[in-house]
DNA sequence: TGTTAGCTTTGACACAAATCAAACATTACT
DNA sequence: AGTAATGTTTGATTTGTGTCAAAGCTAACA
C-alpha cells in the first residue's frame, strides 16, 4: 500500500481491509455470477482463476499469489465473470469495492494505486495473449517457469527452487497446451539439464537457458 | 458518459474531453515506450493495438472501435506497453489522465464509469485467452465475426455485412494463427455458404451457423 | 498397512495448422 | 493508364502438438 499518510488517514484505510477470509484448498473465493460486492487482497496462499465454456472446458486466467489482487471482474456488471479457486490454505482480506472507491475519492494516492493495480492487470493479460498467440510450447513453459520464480523471489523465496501448487492440468491450461505436452516439456528441459524436476517440486539450474528459450522464439 | 449531471458539472466534464486528435492511416496514436499522459476516446475510425517480441513478431492484443477507451495499458508504469496504430483515418479525444482522476475524485458517477472500463477490458482480456487456449481455427474466425458484426451493429451498421478494416495477417496475429489458416477457413466457411466473401466485403448468411460452431466446441 | 484415487510420465499414432511456394487480385503511385 | 507494391488465395508438404493408451508414482484414507 502507499505511503505518505497521516496516522488517521491510515487507521481510515486500514479499516476497509480488517475483514479477514479463509479459504481452504479447492474452496471457491468466487465464482461465475456470484454477485461482486468486494475486491481481494491475498495475504497467504495461491488461488487459481479461470472461465468456462458451457461445454465443461477450462481455461485459467492466471494464478496469483501473496499481496495480489482478485476480483477486478467484477466491477464491469456488478457480477463476477470468471472463478477463483485456493490452490492451498488460504487467507484474503476482503475489501468491499464501494468503500474503496469513497476512500480513493478522498485520498488521491489511493486512487492512483488502484488505478494501476487494474492497468497492471491488463499488461499482464497482453503478455499473456502475446505468450498464447506467437510461441510455441516449450517458449511458454519457460516463461512460465521464469515468471513463476521471479515472483517467488520478490516474496522472499528461493530464486531457483519451486513447488509448483497446480497441476500438469492447470500449468496446460494457462498455458494453452495438453497436460502431456506440458510433462514433454518439462522432462525435456529435465534431460538437457535446465531443469530438474520431481513432480511438483521444480529446482532450475540454468535459468539463463531458460530466458534463452524464452528470448530466442523462433 | 453517464447521466445525472447538472449543467455545470457537465461542463467541466466536457473540458476533459475537448481536444481531439486526427491520426491518419497507418499511423501510431501511441507507441510502446511512449510516456503516458492520456487516455483516448476513439470518435471515428479503426485501431488496433499490439505488442510486439524483440525478434520483430507482433501480437494484436484488440481491435477498437468508435467510443472504445485506449491507453489503459499505460497507467501502471506511466508509460505505454504497446502501440496503437489507426487502421483508417481516425479522430481520437485526448483525456489528460490526471485532469480525468481529479474530476472522478468530484464525481462518483465519473469514479464508477472509470473502474468500469478497466474492468470490462479486463473481462474482454480473459475471453481473448480462452479463445487463445482452448479454440481451434474454425471456433476462432467465427467468435472474431460474430463479435464485430455485434459491435458494428450496436453502432448503427449492418447485422450481416462487414469491411474489414484490417488484413488477414493482422486478424491471424489477434486469433493466433497464420494468415494462409485465416484465408483458408475464410474459405471453407465461404464454401459451407456459411458466409460470402470478397478480399475485406464480408457479408453473413447464416449467422446461426456461425453461432453453433462458436458454441459446439470440440 | 494395504488399497484406492488422483496425478504424472512415456509411447505410438493422428491430425490441425504451419511452412513453403506460386499465382492472382487490388490498391497506390508515377 | 501502366507499373510496382501489397495483400489474398490456393496447393503440396511438413511438423508440433493433440489424442489414445498404459504403466508408474504419490498421497490419502480405511
Amino acid at each position: 500500500m502507499p505511503l505518505g499518510f497521516t496516522e488517521n488517514e491510515m487507521k481510515k484505510i486500514d479499516d476497509v481491509v480488517k475483514t479477514r477470509r479463509r479459504v481452504k484448498q479447492g474452496d471457491l473465493l468466487f465464482g461465475d455470477g456470484d454477485i461482486f460486492t468486494s475486491l481481494y487482497a491475498i495475504r497467504t496462499g495461491v488461488f487459481k482463476t479461470s472461465v468456462s465454456t458451457e461445454d465443461g472446458r477450462e481455461q485459467v486466467i492466471g494464478f496469483q499469489m501473496a499481496g495480489e489482487i482478485v476480483g477486478l471482474d467484477g466491477i464491469v456488471n456488478d457480477s463476477h465473470s470468471c472463478n477463483a479457486v485456493a490452490l492451498e490454505d488460504s487467507e484474503v482480506c476482503v475489501m468491499p469495492f464501494s468503500n474503496i472507491e469513497d476512500l480513493s475519492r478522498e485520498f488521491p494516492e489511493l486512487q492512483r494505486h488502484v488505478h494501476k493495480i487494474m492497468s497492471r492487470e491488463i499488461v499482464r493479460e497482453n503478455k499473456v495473449m502475446m505468450l498464447l498467440g506467437n510461441m510455441r510450447a516449450e517458449e511458454r513453459l519457460a516463461a512460465f517457469l521464469l515468471n513463476l520464480v521471479q515472483r517467488l523471489h520478490a516474496r522472499g523465496f528461493s530464486q531457483s527452487e519451486i513447488v509448483l501448487r497446480m497441476t500438469r492440468e492447470e500449468i496446460g491450461s494457462y498455458l494453452g497446451m495438453k497436460l502431456e505436452t506440458v510433462s514433454r516439456t518439462f522432462s525435456k528441459f529435465s534431460d538437457e539439464g535446465i531443469i530438474q524436476v520431481k513432480q511438483r517440486y521444480v529446482r532450475i539450474i540454468q535459468p539463463e537457458a531458460l530466458k534463452k528459450i524464452f528470448n530466442l522464439q523462433a
